[in-house]
Formats: C-alpha cells, structure tokens, sequence
DNA sequence: CTCTGATACAACCATTTGATTGTACGATAC
DNA sequence: GTATCGTACAATCAAATGGTTGTATCAGAG
C-alpha cells in the first residue's frame, strides 16, 4: 500500500478542490462513472473552457485522472484520494480524543500521567 | 440530533476554511486546549492581524467559536464540523460503492436490476 | 484530403484571498 | 484615573481564483 505522506501543499490542493460545488459535483459523478471533459461541460452553466480548469485543479489535486479515449478525454474519480481526506480529519478527531483523555485522567487520579510539562 | 443540511455554501466555506496549513494547525489546538488569540498570534511568523483572519474565517466555517475569558478571548475548536465534513466525505464512498455494485450485478445476470434506464 | 468534434492553452479581466499597517476601544493592572 | 494588554476593524496591496473569448491542435468521419 503507498502511503505517502501528503505535503502541506498538497493538502491545501486537495481541500481547495473540494471548496467548489462544480468540482465536488464532477468528483461525485465521476466515481460513479467516466465521463469525458465534453459531456461534463454540457452539464454546466459556464464555458467549456471553465470546466476544464475545474478539471485541471481537480486533476492536480489527484481527484481526478484523465484517460485518452479516441479524441476523448475520459474523466475518472479517485476514491483514495477522497479517502486520504478522510484521513486527514480523522487526525483531528484522535487530538481532540486526547482532551478528553487527559480530562479524564485529571478527574481519575490527583497525579496523573503528565509527565514532564 | 441536530442534522441541519449545510449549504452548499457552507460546505464551500468549511473546505475552503481547511486548505490553509496554518488554519489547520489553529484547528488543531484548539481541539487539544482551549488558546487566546494572542497566544496563537505568537506561535506564527505572521502578524496579529492575519492570525486574526485565519481565526475568522475558522469562525466563518464555524470550525471553531470564540468565548470571552477577561480580555481575552479564547478560541475553542468544534469538532462536529470535523464530523460534518466526514460524513460529506462518506457520501463520495457511497457514490463509488455505487459504482461497484453496478458492475457486480452486470456481471452476476444478463438482464440486472437496472430497471428503466 | 477535408471537415468537424473534442480538447488544450493563452490572454485577459473582475473578484477574492492573504497579508500588511494603523487606529480605536474595552478590560485589567497599578 | 492612567497606562497597557488584548482585541477589533478599516484601508491598502499583491497574488491567486474563477470566469471569459480566441486560437491551435489532434483524431475520426465522409
């Protein structure tokens, strides 16, 4: 399994994508099935031109991948990368469990297992 | 159990509110320990009045509240945003898993329970 | 080969973001 | 009361974002 530790950067990128309701609306569509970069633009109300660079910053984010298919760019979601999201917030809910553990660990005992402060 | 759909608006604001290192980093803390703002002004390389939009646009996202504690005022994180956006983040896992089971079930029959597409 | 559909990409523009400095104000210390 | 600490907020500015139109390229249809 890779791991790879996402940079600051690309976790910036990957949360920034998500900031977008077109952009989640093409993430969501293309985890269910592929679709090339003409059809998704027929289903805005903006230029083809705008939902490619969504497509871009979707693709830099690695939400997306793009596949040639004839003269077609097929779209395709990334479930890990959504995933490594998850990941992500996932952290911040194991700190804020560690609140409540030294909370408890307070209420348990008069010297509790805080070392060296 | 206060369910209370976000708009899509807020899921704008509240992704757009974790693509930002030092945000997260304020998220982080406050999870942990309740901080004033001045005390996380002193921990980044950026002045008062910065640190204090990176707190508002926490606050925006509603990422974190603020209480007043004297003169100061203490910055607490909220971790049910956090959930919140999980639970986005499991809709896509949903989407995907969608996906899959179409496929399963195009595989298994030649006439599947894809009723009147 | 020529026409056309699908995409890529550059140039441009308005708005938002992320940062700054400066000023004002409320609460506490002395 | 006065000084000062902590905060709020306005004005300003450079850079990034989100959109546009126009032009170029590339693969397939006829």
């Amino acid at each position: 399994m890779v791991v790879s530790e996402l940079s600051e950067q690309d976790v910036n990128r990957l949360f920034r994508a998500l900031a977008d309701a077109t952009r989640r609306d093409i993430v969501r569509r293309t985890l269910v099935t592929d679709i090339s970069v003409s059809q998704l633009a027929d289903s805005y109300e903006m230029s083809f031109a705008a939902v490619q660079k969504h497509i871009a910053v979707l693709e830099e984010a690695h939400l997306v991948t793009k596949a040639a298919r004839g003269r077609e760019r097929m779209v395709r979601g990334n479930l890990d990368r959504i995933r490594q999201a998850q990941r992500l917030l996932d952290h911040f809910e194991e700190l804020w469990r560690s609140r409540i553990d030294r909370l408890d660990s307070l209420l348990a005992e008069d010297s509790p297992a805080t070392p060296d402060t």
